[in-house]
DNA sequence: CTATCTTGAGACAACGTTATCTCAACGCTA
DNA sequence: TAGCGTTGAGATAACGTTGTCTCAAGATAG
């Protein structure tokens, strides 16, 4: 391996001069850079990242903290943010919180000690209390995904209150009057926002609320195939399903096949995130999609652009998430509403 | 941030004797160990892992180059590594290669130049010109995933070949004489062993082989839909179609989809990988099902044992994947053929 | 009673950068 | 011609460890 040092004696310069042409830090005469740069081709240098990173500068890497990994809808935004930090010539360092808070914690104090420039967290619930505290002290740049809080960091994520009554409202105007939701995990922003979306959208068409309607699933898919069979075993049974997201929609929908209920004749269902095969299941489903490719390549900007300058202002953003209509609801028209696309 | 040189001296002793204690990389007296932890518990230190790093240490962090994060049989092989890594206190360090030569050195460079302690990559058609020999040449520990290659490294992946026999052996049991094939990328060993046992299906049924049943699909979602079709525009269009990854069944079912054709009746289905809602679609999924969360594990697992003894004759492991027989391939008895379970 | 081994632990030079001083040389102004 | 800004670049101290020497003191053997 080739060191500055060598660099450095090959062009005829100080060590320091070569620092400094690297990384354009300071002026040098254009031909003294010519030497170094020459030199630099001549011995097929290659910069040291732990050593600068010792040194004091950037590591040029972020920390990815996520919730299970497998989770259809967080791999895309995985692949997002590695392919938006890869671009920018960041790599990344990526760990699971499993939604625990300890686990969470170790994770955070795990990337920042490898002092990864930043972090991009989807906090779980408890994350108030135990690594975003952590975080704040060791000032570790912020950012926060898919589920928002109310603190000054960046944050990205989509809307979740209007879609979620959105749902709701189409299910009403077909004609459902008992309206069952699986929701996420207690304590996460998301599964807030979308039970609150799901009152709204009661309210709004004049429906009654009943809390029996409503069961966690855990943001998984085993414990979202209890809740649905919860919901269908109370005495008066939703005829419509809400599913809020895609693990939980897998297991909502292996709970119906349990039951042998057809979708949408005997019952409708219709869910928060889409996928690549949501279109081939029968009937194809009708659900809200996420912008999970921009949102992730959002976050990887709004985590450069606090490292650029650490005393802008918070930002949080929201994507509107898309209406995809097919045909796990029920309707008579179905297609795509935002082409309009017969099927 | 407290430092060694803090504790040494809160404990009374050298930077030394502190770093010995923690590393036990030599004997110290019962009772100066305990000063020195007591010291470290009240100064709270917690050790530097690119100071040691750059000291010449193990950094304690694994690479993890792969083809296309959001391939959903890929994803399975992350979220298993990462546990598994994170399980013996290793952080995971992410990178795509999108089975592209450039992209996959460039991702070696990258990872090594952060002195990863070892590396675990699914090789790209091309790694054995590019990544494959510079790795050799920086001596980096390698374990490589899913695609096998005659050399001394130690790799994991599945049987490819009988399974894929096995497949076209069951779709002739049935009756079909035109079996199909949409193949996966050129040059991955997965792809040149699941055509080999597709052709020595086809010769052990006593089945000709056409050359025109066969086309790759590029072990992607849009190529595959594109093979599927040219397949069934050929004169005599096969009445049976395998899919070699999970990424290609979906392509293959949206271009079945798109000519109105019904599965298994108009034509049969069987495929490679198996994924959580394989069983929701209509008719389920006949597959072979990779132990993906096994196979990552153990890398994981072979990289640590090669860390440990880099001297030891490399290993090639291959897990047996399980057939998984439902309705995709027409058959009259349906269920599992493992537990032999009824539907 | 001296030579040698054993046990325990400190000094200090790496590791490869970055960043802070410092300094020389030159041209310009007063 | 003394004084001063400007341009260009070197010396060197960090950064926080690890690992190699080195060494003292007590135990053991001859």
């Amino acid at each position: 391996m080739t060191t500055m040092a060598e660099v450095a004696s090959e062009a005829g310069v100080s060590i320091t001069t070569v620092s400094h042409v690297l990384n354009q830090t300071r002026h040098v005469n254009a031909e003294t850079v010519e030497r170094v740069r020459a030199a630099i081709e001549r011995t097929g240098y290659e910069p040291h990242p732990i050593a600068r990173a010792l040194a004091g500068a950037r590591t040029q890497s972020i920390g990815l903290a996520i919730s299970e990994i497998a989770n259809p809808y967080m791999v895309d935004f995985i692949a997002a943010i590695e392919s938006e930090a890869s671009r920018y010539g960041h790599t990344l360092l990526l760990g699971d919180t499993h939604d625990e808070p300890e686990k969470e914690l170790q994770m955070a104090r795990e990337l920042t000690h490898r002092r990864v420039d930043g972090l991009i967290l989807a906090p779980s619930p408890g994350a108030e209390r135990d690594a975003l505290p952590y975080l704040a002290a060791q000032s570790t740049p912020l950012v926060l995904l898919d589920r928002f809080l109310p603190l000054e960091v960046d944050q990205v994520g989509t809307e979740n209150k209007a879609p979620a009554a959105e749902l709701v409202e189409h299910l009403a105007e077909v004609g459902h009057r008992r309206i069952g939701l699986v929701a996420g995990l207690e304590g996460l922003s998301t599964t807030e926002e979308r039970i609150a979306g799901y009152l709204q959208g009661l309210h709004r068409c004049g429906l009654p609320h009943d809390p029996r309607l409503v069961a966690s699933g855990a943001s998984q898919h085993g414990p979202a195939m209890a809740a649905a069979n919860r919901l269908l075993d109370i005495e008066d049974p939703p005829t419509a399903l809400i599913a809020a997201n895609s693990a939980m929609t897998i297991g909502v929908m292996h709970a119906l096949r349990g039951r042998g209920l057809e979708v949408p004749g005997e019952i409708a269902l219709v869910a928060f995130d889409d996928f690549e095969w949501s279109d081939l299941f029968r009937p194809r489903l009708t659900v809200i999609a996420q912008p999970t490719r921009e949102i992730g390549a959002e976050a990887v900007r709004l985590l450069l652009a606090r490292l650029e300058d650490p005393d802008q202002p918070a930002r949080k953003i929201r994507f509107d998430p898309t209406f995809i209509h097919r045909e796990s609801c029920g309707c008579h028209q179905s297609g795509n509403l935002r082409t309009g696309r017969e099927t």
